[in-house]
DNA sequence: GGCTGTTATGTTTACGTAAACATTCGGTGG
DNA sequence: CCACCGAATGTTTACGTAAACATAACAGCC
């Protein structure tokens, strides 16, 4: 009590403002007449206290309105129970609902979600994010994005902090937790083979996307292993905006019959472009997007799409940089979640 | 001490591959040769160091990748330049683009963010969060949910933490920043008035909704105060699926011309009920929304709606907190965000 | 009755940082 | 010429917790 009055009244000059601070340890063991040491096993719940005595602990921490300062605890413990998650942006429907099923998961594990945004993606910004993270109450690190940015800042990344990596090829390097997108891409465009269109164009996403590179060289394959010829795939940069504008172009291509998209945004934007030009979807165009957002649905008309597992995506990543805490020592490899066809109203077969 | 030591002059200058964990500034102030104080000085960047010392002591920090650690920084300086954000879902456009606006403006404040999701909207699991919240590395809390269930927990809130609430009507209480509701739902409905609908439909949100019920009530006023009659309003819950429910049910309704929904989700889902019932959107029915999510744009036809300006949500929350924490007192009152209506090609004139 | 083991509790110490206070040293003014 | 100044740097201490170690009381056993 008195070494708290002491310190108060000695700091409180200019920038101390009286401490409405919680209560220490030492505080609550003043009052329930134990030494500190007890409270922190009450507070820890070990074994090897009394009964009464616990009660009298908890009486006094009620009180006092007791809660663990969790930097000390950290401090003393060298962990945080905390994960952060760096990330360009939370604009798109993929990184928002990994970030929600990561929080999710984090918190089930007792761990806290600590979230970097990085605003604009240039090498120096992703080097400043990892540089701040590395003075940042962090055990391990989960990475939304782009590998190439990622490789920029590889140096900057403290050598401890355990990473695992969304959606990236790094594999080799990194922990890293992708979903199928090859799978999904081919089973759509085998989907509208199936149905007997000749070919299948594409509403790419932009270039510098991993996954959309990735959904791009999967349509491509899948084309080639039916034989079939790929039409040059048409950029979006994943906006539904940008769909519109390249939905406009591929409404003017003569032989359009079907389109896979490799979002729904995008998909979203192709339709209004079909609509617009008087191409009917599904008669005359059919259309598959990619990742099955809640809205997609609701499309006109309801979209077929490729449903991505976010949540489980989310779970593995907690479940992979957790392990790695753990067992101290970083994992390498990829884990691929499986995506799966949703077939809705925006695909038939060509018409006759 | 002793082990310390060793460890130390063991790795010299080769980087020892077993505790890799980071070095310490009594390790950098063994290497520069100087006290830890000093890199402690330099460290800060406090004057008072001799440009050649703090030259050696920085050269020791790269050789040793010297990181100071946060949570004995906390521990000292009693803060952990971290906000919380308390919400139960990342599934709704307005909570994610709030919280990223939040996460931007709080790293350009020098702050991190830490997440706190709460899976279920139960009353146990907010008073959990937020008791989680006490034990957390938090300087300030951010609380983005309904008033009702804040209440719930309102005593579990540790009496030193801010709190800045979102979308709540607890202003008397909280320091609280809201939309303007109000206002953009009377542009919306004043919009439809002025085009010469004899009145305007509803496609509300949940009932247990705070922003649900202001829109609502805002939407009933505005249509008093121009003298018309409200129609019964219809409910969803907030998803593009129960906005196509209900827009089963309207497009039953006769004289039905022009429809004020809630959000743009349930907008979506409405223009694919009114499209499958042959209702045509805007010549037989206008219809607008809420949000202005970057879809609605591609929407078919494109949606009016009214903009919502969630960055400057985020923005002021931040403000608002860190002038609490700063201040250290407790603010109350609610700052409302003004909205915008933006009009596209889903309302106009009703059929002659 | 002394020894051992067990249970409940107290004491010391260290985690890494930074404020407060102490020391050193080359000047400068009285 | 020396006491004093201030710049540069070192030493002590405290932040709150919890591991490691120490103590105390008591039961069981030969």
């Amino acid at each position: 009590m008195k070494a708290r009055d002491d310190s108060a009244s000695a700091r409180g000059g200019a920038a101390g403002r009286r401490r409405t601070q919680n209560a220490s340890m030492a505080d609550v063991a003043r009052v329930a007449g134990v030494s500190s040491q007890t409270v922190s096993r009450v507070a820890n719940a070990f074994p090897g206290v009394n009964e009464e005595t616990r009660q009298r602990v908890q009486a006094a921490m009620g009180e006092l309105g007791y809660h663990p300062n969790s930097a000390a605890r950290a401090l003393k413990r060298g962990a945080f129970h905390t994960i952060g998650v760096i990330t360009f942006t939370l604009s798109t429907t993929g990184n928002v609902r990994t970030l929600e099923a990561i929080a999710a998961s984090a918190a089930e594990e007792g761990y806290a979600v600590t979230l970097l945004p990085v605003a604009v993606p240039t090498q120096d910004e992703v080097r400043g994010a990892f540089s701040r993270l590395g003075e940042l109450a962090v055990d391990a690190v989960i990475v939304i994005m782009e590998v190439h940015l990622l490789d920029a800042a590889r140096l900057a990344l403290p050598p401890h902090v355990k990473v695992v990596v969304v959606d990236s090829d790094a594999g080799d390097r990194y922990a890293v937790v992708d979903t199928d997108q090859a799978g999904g891409t081919r089973a759509a465009v085998r989907h509208l083979l199936d149905l007997g269109h000749r070919t299948v164009w594409h509403l790419a996403g932009p270039e510098d996307s991993f996954a959309a590179e990735r959904r791009t060289v999967a349509w491509r394959a899948a084309l080639a292993e039916a034989g079939r010829e790929a039409p040059e795939p048409v950029r979006g940069d994943w906006s539904a905006e940008s769909g519109y504008r390249a939905g406009l172009r591929l409404a003017e291509q003569p032989g359009l019959t079907a389109v896979f998209a490799a979002n729904d945004q995008m998909a979203l934007g192709l339709l209004r472009a079909l609509h617009e030009r008087g191409r009917r979807v599904p008669e005359d165009v059919s259309v598959i997007g990619f990742d099955d957002i809640p809205e997609s649905g609701s499309f006109l008309p309801p979209l077929t799409t490729v449903h991505q597992d976010f949540a489980e995506v989310g779970r593995r990543c907690v479940a992979g940089v957790l392990r790695q805490v753990e067992q101290d020592e970083a994992e390498r490899g990829t884990t691929l979640v499986p995506t799966r066809l949703v077939v809705r109203s925006s695909t038939a077969a060509p018409g006759v």
